[in-house]
RNA sequence: GGGAGUAUAGCUCAGCUGGGAGAGCAUCUGCCUUACAAGCAGAGGGUCACAGGUUCGAGCCCUGUUACUCCCACCA
């Protein structure tokens, strides 16, 4: 029985089907088995709240290329798929969803909020995952895992207890980086700074003692209200007489010393800083040196409390104007001036964070970044492209304490119990209710940063801290594929986590891509509206030629444009594909089974098995460089120019002919086999359609991988049968440049020392380069003739009327004239005694072999010149 | 203030360790040739940002300049 196939491709007739067909095959899941290499992925976890967006479809795009790669390669290939509680992103959308019905957090309590976030899961936790198979991915979906799973959130308190017994978790009173809107800390690497206008206001502090005044100047003047000194710089002369001395604070009329310290730069502003410990990383430090008072002025809602005196209850910025507006009216304001500074805001919700005094849990960073860092330094870890090793080290070598607290309910709860008759703190992994001294407790009600949790990923997804099969099979895993932007949050986190707690790197190979811009190359963005959403792409288009776009034509670690071009040009090359497979099929009495070289080898199957053979080589050196873009394009090119093209076009005349065609059918199939293989990485759906509606054998998934065969290379009769592609483009290109269609027939006579070579491919010349009849002479004696001169040949084609002498000897002075630079060309370069001497003894064997085809050409146009001149 | 990246055809981008500049799209010409007009056969189009240097030879390596982009950094 033979397959049918639609006349043009249509993705959505089939890719549900085949997504299907290979779950129900179990394709997908990984198994521990001792007689196959393990090749292991984890998924970078998408939020549960997210769509898939465009960074996803790239980033998970790539992984499935390699993982189906390696599977068909015969790897146990697991890609572990999985997600994020997300914990910020996800409690900010619960919140505002019962905002709508009028309910807060308060109102419900921390069990009643859990239980909606998880019905909340429940119903949109899931959707991303059904994207990720509409993308085609290949995960192990059996081993699904979820950061908030009973067994992750064991091996997050595990590890949490580990590293507080090991003193690398405290406790402290730190300047952290507050989001009032979000209502928690956030890490160092959650702030994203730009430039803002703003104002420099001038301030005079007065002397208490009345001889005069200070001036400093500040951006924030509303955090004034804390100020516990001003600092000015010991080297300062001009300033040196204040030191010592007591200001009142305006507004507050607070007595404040003026010390000394190094932090202050001279000459930047006025030469005096204020100093308020409790709202600046800065000036908590100066604070800790001069055991200076810390003053909190502003509540968790960045508004004004009960230490702001009068301004107590106006939020921030309500504040600042009040304090402006005091200041201009009691003569202390001297001036303000436009200032652009960077302000730091909440990567999520934008809003300017504000630094604040706050006590919180924290990673103590240095040991651990030493210890991977040398790790990694010593080859543990490489970076493709390695430019990224860089932007790792950077961040590691000068990391600072990870604050890990969150004033959340959604996430894991920091496992710290409090006495509340003493001060003790336990840690531990089970609930504690009463103090060693016999105290009752309470927990800690802060939650762990997500990136905590996922920062145990590569492993707490395997079982760990069990010693389980899985984890021992298929970690240290292979490769992170993840881009540029969260190699702080999340890879290098991934590093000390893994080799802390399991002694090993996590991965060795870290893929890094770049980000997915817009048409216009902007940043997607939601403010801008730009963003791409690829389920459209799917719909539009299939996900094949979706994964085509992001693969194709790019360079790994760049960022890369949106296309709907590349998108046309990938479902044309499909539509390409498919019906190279109708045409292949149309020719089969019946299915073939397994699709084999046959015996009986024409020259042009050498040919087409050498080309296909030299691909295979490609393919794999660029796909072990992670060169994708490459290996596909290739691939593309291979199956357009040379398969469809030419070996498609020429295997016509041998189907003709029942004594030939079943080499041929035989050809064609495994030709196609082997492309449909090559490709399968990267357009999985389509190639399991053809595959399944060619050959009766089961799924390309399981077909095995074309492997580089030394015996396949036929050098000799390749080089032969390049003549002979070389001549029928020739006469092509020749008669266009006439207006002559190939429909347009006329005998063409052939001259060439290799006349045999030639006869046998007469065939050839009829099809594709528009013979009526082709003849074997030196030189046909009659008008009206072009000829065309390639180094293997003349060819002669009486088209009477229709030739143009003028033209014609135009035409040929003009190939005379390339020629001839050519030649001028190479005998330049073999002249040049430094070249002879210097440069590589192949590459001048070359440059003397294309001196000689070159000679030969020319004297086959001048003998044309001259065959035209006499006409 | 540090660091990184990019600059190649009208557009979007390739170009792997240095050996006479490539693709897709667009443009132009001719073709409905029995798999495909989402196609076939051709053509035109580039001072490889600029200036030096190394080399027999540079788009590629080195130095500097310019333009854009990004990351990091406590200048109040």
């Amino acid at each position: 029985m033979k397959a049918e196939l639609a006349k043009t491709y249509d993705p959505k007739n089939f890719e549900s089907r085949i997504y299907k067909y290979w779950m129900d095959s179990g394709y997908f899941t990984a198994c521990v088995d001792k007689t196959k290499k393990p090749y292991t992925i984890v998924m970078p976890p998408p939020n549960i709240t997210g769509q898939l967006h465009m960074g996803h479809a790239l980033d998970e795009t790539y992984q499935d290329v390699l993982i189906r790669m390696h599977r068909m390669k015969g790897f146990s290939a697991l890609w572990l798929p999985g997600t994020d509680h997300a914990a910020i992103a996800t409690e900010a959308r619960v919140v505002k969803k019962m905002a709508e019905d009028g309910v807060t957090k308060e109102d419900i309590g921390r069990s009643g909020f859990l239980k909606r976030v998880w019905e909340w899961n429940e119903i949109y936790g899931g959707k991303i995952i059904e994207q990720l198979k509409l993308l085609g991915c290949s995960c192990d979906w059996s081993k699904l895992r979820f950061t908030m799973d009973d067994g992750l959130s064991e091996s997050v308190l595990k590890v949490f207890v580990k590293l507080y017994n090991e003193g690398l978790i405290y406790r402290g009173e730190r300047i952290i980086n507050w989001c009032c809107i979000c209502g928690t800390s956030i890490s160092d690497a959650e702030v994203e700074y730009s430039e803002k206008d703003g104002f420099f206001w001038h301030i005079k502090y007065p002397l208490k003692d009345g001889s005069g005044h200070i001036q400093i100047a500040t951006t924030r003047p509303e955090t004034m209200l804390g100020d516990t000194a001003v600092a000015v710089n010991p080297n300062d002369e001009k300033q040196s007489s204040f030191i010592g001395k007591t200001l009142i604070l305006p507004l507050t009329g607070r007595e404040i010393p003026v010390i000394a310290d190094d932090y202050v730069d001279m000459d930047f502003g006025t030469g005096a800083v204020k100093i308020t410990p409790a709202h600046d990383p800065n000036d908590f430090e100066v604070g800790l040196r001069h055991n200076l008072p810390v003053i909190n002025v502003m509540d968790d809602n960045a508004v004004i409390n009960k230490n702001g005196g009068e301004f107590e209850g106006m939020d921030r910025y309500q504040a600042r104007r009040k304090i402006i507006e005091k200041l201009e009216e009691s003569g202390l304001l001297v001036k303000t001036e436009p200032h652009i500074h960077n302000v730091g805001e909440c990567y999520r919700c934008k809003t300017v964070v504000e630094p604040k005094i706050s006590t919180q849990w924290f990673v103590r960073m240095e040991q651990l970044a030493a210890n991977s860092n040398k790790a990694v330094r010593g080859g543990g870890v490489k970076f493709v492209p390695e430019k990224f090793e860089k932007l790792y080290f950077h961040w590691m070598d000068n990391v600072k304490d990870w604050c890990i607290s969150r004033q959340l309910w959604w996430g894991h709860r920091i496992p710290a119990y409090y006495c509340g008759d003493c001060e003790k703190i336990t840690v531990s992994e089970t609930a504690v209710s009463t103090c060693s001294c016999g105290g009752k407790t309470h927990q800690d009600e802060d939650t762990l940063d997500t990136w905590f949790s996922s920062a145990l990923w590569p492993f707490s997804t395997l079982g760990w801290p069990e010693q389980t099969e899985e984890l021992n099979y298929f970690y240290p895993t292979d490769i992170l594929v993840t881009g540029y932007d969260i190699i702080f949050f999340w890879v290098a986190r991934m590093i000390f986590s893994g080799l802390h707690h399991t002694g090993e790197l996590p991965f060795n190979t870290v893929f890094v891509h770049g980000l997915m811009r817009d048409e216009q190359g902007r940043k997607m963005s939601k403010s801008l509206d730009n963003g791409v959403d690829p389920i459209d792409i799917i719909e539009e288009y299939g996900a094949d030629v979706l994964r085509y776009m992001v693969c194709a034509g790019t360079s790994p670690g760049n960022d890369m444009r949106m296309s709907y071009e590349k998108c046309k040009a990938g479902r044309n090359f499909i539509n390409k594909l498919w019906n190279a497979s109708r045409f292949i099929i149309m020719n089969l009495k019946e299915t073939i089974k397994k699709p084999e070289i046959p015996n009986n080898l024409a020259r042009e199957d050498m040919w087409v098995l050498s080309g296909f053979n030299r691909l295979v080589k490609e393919y794999g050196e660029n796909m072990e460089n992670y060169d994708f873009s490459l290996a596909l394009g290739k691939t593309v090119n291979f199956t357009w120019d040379v398969f469809c093209d030419w070996y498609i076009e020429i295997s016509k005349i041998r189907l003709q002919d029942e004594n030939t065609a079943g080499t041929v059918r035989d050809m064609l199939c495994y030709i196609m086999s082997g492309v449909l293989k090559l490709l399968h990485p990267f357009i999985p759906f389509v190639t399991e359609e053809l595959w399944q509606a060619l050959f009766a054998d089961g799924s390309v998934m399981v077909s095995g991988f074309p492997e580089y065969d030394e015996e396949r290379t036929y050098a000799k009769v390749s080089a032969d049968f390049d003549n002979i592609v070389q001549g029928i483009k020739a006469i092509r290109a020749a008669r266009a440049e006439i207006n002559v269609p190939l429909s347009r027939k006329a005998a063409l006579i052939i001259s060439a020392e290799n006349k045999e070579l030639f006869q046998s491919f007469s065939e050839m010349f009829v099809r594709l380069a528009g013979a009526s009849e082709v003849r074997f002479e030196q030189k046909p004696d009659i008008d009206g003739v072009i000829s065309v001169d390639t180094s293997a040949a003349r060819y002669f084609i009486p088209l009477g009327e229709l030739v143009d002498i003028e033209k014609e000897r135009a035409r040929l002075d003009k190939e005379k004239q390339d020629c001839l630079s050519d030649i001028k060309f190479l005998k330049n370069k073999l002249g040049n005694q430094n070249f002879i001497s210097k440069a590589p003894p192949q590459l001048i064997e070359n440059e003397k072999k294309k001196l000689k085809t070159a000679q030969k050409r020319l004297e086959n146009i001048e003998k044309s010149i001259r065959g035209v001149l006499k006409n």
